[in-house]
DNA sequence: CGCCACTTTGAATTAGCTCAAATTCCGTGG
DNA sequence: CCACGGAATTTGAGCTAATTCAAAGTGGCG
């Protein structure tokens, strides 16, 4: 476990805990109001700009880093990688996006893409351009909302990433992985039980900074504890049981000593 | 040395090299201009808005984690932190925060901050009702492309804290915190050679993902490489001779074997 | 001036990495 | 439909970077 620093939040640490606790508990209700309000996002974007689609296959490139920037992309089916260049050649795959999310906010500051966008299997993607998206936000509150929000989303996001590989063991952050992953697809009116992960050991490894054979090994202790299953053919394919089990794990892993997993 | 998955990138390598050699080289002129810049943003805002400025000092929060999301913050002066909470207990510094640059955006999804905004010293903040800001974005393409240039910038910036995080070994991601740390400084027109920290090494270990010893024992080594000096009196006080050697430091840090530290 | 928090450094331990080999999977072409 | 070959995965063994634990040193502030 690594070091967390003392930091003062003595007041309203009550109201903390429990503001904290909506970040996580995920039920039945919550999916279904979160697939709709994806759904209503959609049809909102698609009123507004009908906006060209994109068939992409698994390996096709949405946009890439140095790119000039002009378009958002919303993402209407599928799974997508973002991954961060750097100039002496290191890749990391520091997002991963489903339906209802947005590509490309990366670009706007600098006026090019930051990053790779990578389509994981098929999907559509709608393509926007992002001097439309701003005048219609200045006639619509209710877009621009959307905006904002996804943009936020994204930023939380990635704080929470950086702190599971800040601070979880790798046992933990592959755990943590596959619930997040289960969630995102829960949020999505998707079946959790039987996932397919659209990536290979070093991908996932990648993502949360360990090498592929943690990885494997991590997932080999999940199914010896009965945390996961994996398909009878092919180890893409993992059955959750209860995905609670794995955010149980996760903070139990935190536990100075006692019940690990074996 | 962290795996790199080989991700399909062959078509427009050599653009996408000249595009990563923008986010890094930072030139004088370069530092002017951003300087320039956030000058003009902050009077932009303070035309339009006159918001009120509140005084902070190390130690103030801005705002909590849980908190009801009404606000953004801009600030004039001063060095932030900001540190995510989890449901279990653990904190961890996500980001660094200086003059011009916002704060809050972390709380438009869900109507509530997901961390805590900590002053680390004297400083000055502006604050903003979100709601002003969204009227007046409404008739200000200006202003609401500054703000989508913020979104777009912290969320580039998270994604590179990612990618430090996962690909550098300890003594580089100090080495990286040092120079991100000066160059932040650079870009607001500060002097570098001799720069303040203004967190412990627990802090620091905490930001970038190790423990406070791992912190000291690289600092330590980078001193005795002469890459930073410490001031006689003082381990908070450092001296960077040569920004560029740290950026080389990291670099050559990715090199298979061969030069590294003592 | 003295306390307390922060920092440094050393020694022992360990989680995760590297290297290596065996196995399985999957797409392709016969 | 089946055989083949390359890619992905698993697992073991040894190693190393970073952690943990411990103790001494230092500095700032009341």
């Amino acid at each position: 476990m690594l070091s967390t620093t003392d930091i003062d939040t003595s007041t309203e640490v009550a109201h903390n805990i429990s503001a904290a606790a909506a970040k996580l508990s995920i039920d039945e209700a919550m999916c279904q109001r979160a697939s709709q309000a994806i759904a209503n996002n959609l049809q909102l974007l698609n009123g507004l700009f009908a906006p060209p689609r994109r068939m992409v296959h698994a390996g096709d490139l949405i946009y890439q880093t140095g790119e000039h920037f002009g378009n958002l992309y919303v993402l209407n089916s599928g799974f997508f990688k973002v991954v961060n260049l750097s100039l002496d050649g290191r890749e990391q795959v520091v997002g991963l996006k489903f339906r209802g999310d947005w590509l490309g906010f990366d670009g706007i500051a600098n006026s090019r893409y930051t990053c790779d966008a990578v389509a994981m299997d098929t999907g559509e993607v709608w393509i926007l351009r992002y001097d439309t998206v701003l005048d219609a936000c200045a006639r619509q509150p209710e877009l621009m909302n959307l905006l904002h929000v996804a943009m936020s989303r994204e930023i939380a996001r990635d704080r929470d990433s950086l702190m599971s590989v800040c601070t979880l063991s790798a046992d933990a952050r592959v755990a943590d992985f596959l619930r997040y992953w289960a969630e995102s697809l829960a949020r999505r009116g998707m079946r959790t039980d039987q996932i397919t992960l659209r990536m290979t050991r070093a991908e996932i490894g990648n993502y949360l900074g360990m090498t592929l054979e943690t990885v494997s090994r991590a997932l080999s202790r999940l199914a010896r504890n009965q945390l996961i299953h994996f398909a009878e053919k092919g180890r893409r394919d993992i059955q959750i049981p209860h995905v609670g089990a794995l955010a149980e794990f996760v903070h139990r892993s935190l536990a100075p000593a006692a019940t690990v997993l074996q």
